[in-house]
RNA sequence: GGAUCUUUAGCUCAGUUGGCUAGAGCGCACGAUUCACAUUCGUGAGGUCGCUGGUUCGAAUCCAGCAAGAUCCACCA
């Protein structure tokens, strides 16, 4: 194929994407020598689109993985899709109610498979956005977070914790989302500040002394009356010391509770006594416990008042039934008054109700234990972080986590292998048979459990689920993914990898910030400025969304995404392409291209070869540290602003055919894992080379002499001094260059000439014109007096200029603490410098004397 | 209430143990142009590194305080 004028990515992605996936470059190597390198991918949610930032961690996982595998190890990056439970279900529950339907109609394993059906339905695109990014991972490994072997190690690990003791069935306040009828782990519910009434609602004694009658507590829910079972004031509150432990007549019922002292009352909140309604609040619900107090519930999993609140209630939503408690507490005289505030409220993250607080028996899982053994491998640094302060965030969350309430009511997930005696309501056992309703177990019949798994249960093992087939890619390398899932997922994965396994699920953490849109904002739907992934790799191409989306980019930093970074990744892949293209050409045109031989002739060429040793070594060193900004910042600079702008200029005098080939090689490899696609591309087009790109080695050094090198520097400051000149001189017009004894210039005349466009390079016993600020070299532009005159302006400013550097210089070696105390190489410099600076400005001097 | 992060050029951001003239991309200005590339080439302008102190020979970098913005956690009868 020949290279076409400009790259044009779609033309290509599709089939190179193709050609790595039928030659199996992807899977991990089979030589048990190389190190395994292993990534698992947060698996995105199998029936959804990815977005930008799943872009993100496809880029820089998958730059990881290239990486390693040009190191030669086994590196393996696993792919994986998630059932996503709840998000699945809300998507899945809305085209039942368009259809007319509801969840009641179906029977679980109904429900089941239809979404089982549904999703294999939508899945598919997300795997082919997945490729679009170039994600080299091992698709047969692909695993979906409902495939047997999931299923199998879930229920493993849970039948360990039953037997460990460390599940538990208790009926605690759950967070329970009424229109959706399913709980929620306390890190689900979303707080939002909402303006709301404080009451205050006088309580009667029920034995009034003393011109003691009643007590008035405040409260925002007032229908939550009906369920109080306890008046608190604070031991501490003198307001209130003598009527502790007297009764109340509770309002609107004929109940009488007793007034109890508990640090929960809060002597500066509203009057300073709170009800204690144990069924409906968390913290009333403590309360309880520590004074064993009775559990009334009032509220039911309908979101109406149940028949223990009355008759007066029953069947009301809790918004009526607070209406009317209100309406029928100002009859009784009992309502004392209210205020606006301002408090927050817990709701669903899906559809926005209010989540209430109800009795629930569930299964928890003590958590105390195995967060404690995290805090240990964290606080040991068995995991490193980067950034680092993410750890100590994760070591404070996991200090003060509570028991974990992992049954969820929705029927898309991993079954709960539970079972309870259809007659001893606390006898459970454990079984996997989830698949029948009921089973029979010594003379008894046990009922199946209903409720499924949370979904971070089960992706807390993913880990060691996905590695099974190779257990010596466990602990996997790095996990990578958003600083959201800190605390729901990898504080999970570190619980559950080392409950299971006794060793850390990973070695390194990378959590990247989020990706705002261009003017810094948080993306989503309502504000519309949401950024599609595929939208952009399909204007610029898959390897200029990856260069673009990581650059600028560093460690758990929430930044703006620029389209034009992206455009930067575009034409860098144009440029590379051009580059191929005419190294391509030289080799065509040249039928004794075919020497392998590569040595170093010109000084550009020592310098190239001692420019791309560096980038080299400081790519590894940065990948190696997770700077992937500066990584890509590095490539961008050595094959644009040198590779091209300086050696490949040289090379149209030279043409060092072998250093060419060699070279760009070298230059392809490592840009490969930041621009996967372009670079094989180039690859596969390119006369000379063989095999694929993705399968090569990371490049050995290319020798080099250093004095030479240094020398070409020399040359690209005399080449761009005297472009400078050219561009600002009186005119913009090119003048003859002259050059005293000088060997460096003598010997590069014709490149000089070349590079600069002056019309001609010539040495001279009789110097004359304009002399070139440049230290060690004397050379000249042939100025006419006329124009050297009107140019004296600018050599005066430059001595001044001069003037002010040798001044820093100066001063900065007068001062006696700093030659004794800064690094040697640095005062030595600073006087290499400024001898160098103040011969020039003699010889500047003069000059100036002899224009005037 | 607790914690973390951010503040550097017009914009979006780099800048790892403090080191000399603070960088990039884009944008801007000026110039170039038959043959690798206009997704190009060359040159240039643009910054008292949020503010105030401190440590140091030397601070964008370390410390303290302040200001502004963001995120997370907890609580809110």
């Amino acid at each position: 194929m020949k290279f076409s004028k400009a790259y044009e990515p779609n033309q290509y992605e599709p089939d190179i994407y193709a050609l790595w996936e039928s030659s199996n470059a992807f899977a991990p190597s089979s030589d048990p020598a190389s190190d395994p390198y292993t990534i698992v991918m947060p698996p995105p949610n199998a029936n959804g689109n990815l977005h930008i930032g799943h872009g993100l961690t496809i880029a820089l996982e998958d730059i990881l993985t290239r990486f390693h595998r040009l190191q030669g190890e086994s590196a393996w990056y696993i792919p994986g899709a998630d059932h996503a439970g709840f998000e699945t279900w809300v998507v899945y529950e809305k085209l039942l109610e368009r259809a007319g339907k509801s969840r009641f109609d179906y029977t679980r394993d109904e429900l089941y498979s239809q979404v089982w059906d549904f999703v294999q339905e939508q899945r598919g695109n997300m795997e082919l956005q997945v490729r679009a990014l170039g994600a080299s991972c091992d698709w047969s490994s692909f695993t979906f977070t409902l495939d047997p072997k999931v299923i199998d190690t879930v229920y493993v690990t849970f039948q360990k914790l039953w037997e460990d003791q460390l599940v538990y069935r208790g009926e605690k306040l759950v967070n329970f989302c009424v229109k959706h009828q399913t709980a929620f782990a306390d890190i689900e519910v979303v707080h939002k500040e909402d303006k709301g009434k404080l009451w205050d609602i006088a309580y009667p004694l029920a034995n009034p002394a003393n011109g003691i009658t009643e007590v008035i507590i405040s409260t925002t829910r007032p229908e939550t009356l009906l369920g109080d079972t306890a008046v608190a004031v604070n031991p501490e509150d003198p307001r209130y010391k003598k009527m502790i432990s007297k009764k109340v007549k509770l309002p609107l019922t004929d109940r009488e509770i007793p007034i109890i002292a508990d640090a929960h009352a809060d002597t500066t909140f509203g009057t300073g006594a709170v009800k204690i309604t144990p069924a409906h609040d968390p913290n009333d619900f403590e309360v309880a416990g520590r004074h064993n107090l009775p559990l009334i519930t009032v509220i039911g999993f309908d979101g109406k008042m149940t028949a223990e609140a009355g008759a007066n209630y029953e069947g009301l939503t809790v918004l009526e039934a607070r209406k009317k408690v209100l309406k029928d507490l100002e009859n009784l005289g009992l309502l004392r008054g209210d205020k606006t505030i301002v408090h927050s409220v817990g709701h669903c993250y899906k559809c926005d109700s209010v989540i209430e607080p109800l009795l629930k028996d569930q299964w928890f899982i003590k958590v105390r234990p195995l967060a404690d053994r995290a805090i240990a491998a964290l606080e040991a640094d068995e995991i490193k972080f980067k950034p680092a302060s993410k750890k100590q965030a994760l070591i404070h969350y996991l200090k003060n986590l509570k028991d974990w309430n992992i049954s969820r009511q929705i029927p898309w997930g991993i079954p709960i292998p539970a079972f309870q005696n259809s007659t001893d309501p606390t006898d459970w056992i454990f079984d996997t048979r989830v698949d029948l309703p009921e089973i029979a177990k010594a003379s008894h019949t046990y009922i199946r459990d209903n409720d499924t798994f949370d979904t971070w249960f089960s992706s807390g093992q993913w880990p060691i689920i996905t590695t099974l087939s190779r257990p010596s890619h466990y602990p996997t390398s790095v996990m990578e993914t958003g600083s959201d899932l800190l605390f729901p997922w990898i504080s999970r994965m570190i619980m559950l990898g080392l409950y299971a396994t006794n060793d850390i699920p990973f070695k390194d953490v990378y959590m990247h910030g989020m990706v705002l849109d261009e003017k810094a904002q948080k993306m989503s739907k309502s504000k519309g400025n949401v950024i599609n992934p595929m939208e952009i790799i399909s204007a610029y191409g898959s390897d200029a969304f990856r260069i673009g989306i990581i650059a600028s980019r560093s460690a758990g930093v929430n930044q703006a995404f620029s389209v034009s970074k992206v455009i930067a990744g575009r034409n860098l892949c144009n440029k590379l392409w051009n580059i191929s293209r005419f190294i391509q050409h030289m080799v065509d045109e040249n039928s004794d291209a075919s020497s392998t031989n590569i040595t170093t002739e010109h000084m550009g060429e020592d310098w190239i070869c001692q420019e791309l040793t560096h980038c080299s070594k400081k790519v590894k060193d940065l990948i190696g540290k997770y700077r992937f900004a500066e990584a890509s910042e590095l490539l961008y600079d050595t094959i644009w602003n040198k590779y091209a702008d300086w050696f490949l200029e040289t090379q149209k005098i030279y043409k060092n055919l072998p250093l060419l080939r060699k070279t760009l090689e070298h230059i392809l490899i490592m840009l490969h894992p930041f621009a996967p696609f372009v670079t094989e591309t180039i690859w596969q087009n390119l006369s000379w080379t063989t095999g694929l790109l993705i399968s090569q080695k990371w490049p050995s050094e290319l020798t080099s002499d250093p004095m030479s090198a240094s020398q070409f520097e020399s040359l690209i400051i005399i080449i761009s001094t005297l472009r400078a000149h050219f561009q600002s001189l009186p005119g913009a017009k090119r003048y003859p260059v002259l050059f005293g004894q000088d060997s460096l210039v003598d010997d590069h005349q014709l490149l000089i000439q070349f590079l600069t466009k002056a019309p001609s390079v010539t040495s001279t016993d009789l110097p004359k014109g304009l002399r070139l600020a440049i230290p060690n070299h004397e050379i000249y532009l042939d100025i006419p007096e006329k124009v050297l005159n009107e140019h004296q302006k600018n050599l005066e400013d430059r001595i001044m200029e001069l003037g002010r550097e040798i001044d820093t210089l100066t001063l900065r070696l007068s001062n006696p603490n700093y030659l004794a105390k800064a690094p040697q190489h640095l005062v030595e410099e600073s006087q290499k410098q400024q001898s160098e600076k103040e011969s020039l400005l003699e010889k500047m001097k003069q000059e100036l004397s002899l224009i005037k």
